[in-house]
DNA sequence: TTTTATGTTCTACACATGTAGTTATAAGCT
DNA sequence: AGCTTATAACTACATGTGTAGAACATAAAA
């Protein structure tokens, strides 16, 4: 898969959330938001299915409902992956060090990270052992 | 400032870890590793040069040496930042996620966390306290 | 001192991205 | 059936980025 940009990254959440959804169904939510022209919505959705993470799943009168072609959790992985290659050369550490350091995170955030990590540790040592 | 891209980002760890550096000191490093011209690597100076990230610190010779303007830790928070907003829409605790359910973490790795974890949650109790 | 090599500056170009106008077309209303 | 409007399809354009050649200047070598 081709990487996408932050916008198509936008308009691929609604569709991982919400399920199936028209040109005008998204251009609606981005709108509620900032100021945008519907043409431009569309734009990105068609780059988007060009890129195979939409494509259509039917459609009635004119209008064509899309469906998410690409998988959420796999789609973030790879944008994580690529940015600790590119802001801290691929060192993980360096990621969790500029994390905690942080001041916008919550003591709630922070509990939540370790609740993660307790589990993540509990089922690797199992497997691993 | 304005954003790094990718590869204005991976010269700038040059000067974050080996201080003042002249156009062909860059080249070499990256010349090490894969296949570039000169000119290319120098145009990322000049650009960082434009963004303020690097200045002109003296010259001998035709030679410049280059010196980072802009600090290392603040700068990768900053892209931390703008990441979340772009992939995670803002949640920490999508990044959380994702960030653990990456394979390729090893228990040291996990084990580096919960401590700068555990150290960070008894920093911030003690000042909210 | 003439030549050569090396570094700087300037210019260029393809591709991605955000942005939106124009044109075509088909639905739906009167 | 004709008019209006919503939607799709196409085209366009500025900006950022990775890439590097060409022209120029000066230090180093012969």
């Amino acid at each position: 898969m081709q990487e996408l940009s932050t916008f198509e990254l936008e308009v691929m959440h609604f569709f991982w959330e919400e399920g199936d959804l028209t040109g005008p169904d998204v251009y609606q939510r981005i709108a509620d938001q900032r100021d945008v022209a519907y043409t431009t919505v569309k734009t990105i959705i068609d780059r988007l299915e060009g890129k195979g993470a939409l494509k259509r799943h039917r459609s009635y009168g004119r209008t064509i409902v899309y469906r998410a072609a690409i998988q959420r959790g796999s789609t973030k992985m790879r944008h994580l992956r690529r940015f600790i290659d590119s802001v801290f050369r691929g060192d993980s550490r360096e990621l969790f060090t500029t994390l905690l350091h942080d001041d916008q995170l919550s003591l709630d955030d922070l509990g939540y990270l370790e609740s993660l990590l307790v589990q993540k540790r509990h089922d690797k040592d199992e497997k691993e052992r």
